[in-house]
DNA sequence: TCGGTATTTCGAATAATATCGAACTTTCGA
DNA sequence: TCGAAAGTTCGATATTATTCGAAATACCGA
């Protein structure tokens, strides 16, 4: 887990909004994800949050579940996630 | 202040080192920050840091002193700027 | 006022990113 | 086994960033 590379993943509103419906719902489909956008847009956007290690998606039938790797977050960068998560509130 | 622009301007590591320096030495020109770089590479990333609200630069003479908005990125994200200098001092 | 120092702005090249349609893969139900 | 559903990958395009040299600006000291 590379700072910058948190950091930048986390720099996207649709990603934010991503991590923030995550955060509240513990864990969602793609689909439960994507604001109408289109599929392919939001896997480029998954890909890029599983990459920075934020998210873990795991295969379940047909679906991909996301959730939040908070515990690993909180265990590399101390705070991070919460000042994002409670800042993106704000906002 | 942004959280998407704050979260992006510090996720570039030229960007991240002005950042955990300037939060070390309390302020510093723009000459004593550039590791060797091009000046005008490093006023790119000062104005980067100073449109995302996260340094503030005030000019003495020829020199222009940046300091970092550690009170006010308090203010407007708890605890982010912190987690991030902590984080940073491990990489 | 002339020259030097510090920094910004401009311009152009290169590189990354975002976006989205279309085609592909996998899985499951009928 | 056929087809629909859910995501991913591919490919193209458009936007945005990074980089850096060169020229411009601002300030001060001699």
């Amino acid at each position: 887990m590379d700072l910058t590379r948190v950091l930048y993943a986390l720099s996207d509103p649709v990603r934010l909004d991503i991590v923030r419906t995550l955060a509240d719902c513990g864990e969602a489909t793609c689909a439960q994800l994507d604001g109408g956008r289109p599929k392919s847009s939001m896997s480029h956007h998954f890909r890029v949050l599983r990459e920075a290690g934020i998210v873990f998606t795991r295969t379940a039938g047909t679906s991909h579940v996301n959730e939040l790797r908070a515990a690993d977050l909180e265990a590399r960068f101390p705070g991070l996630l919460n000042s994002v998560l409670n800042a993106a509130a704000d906002i």
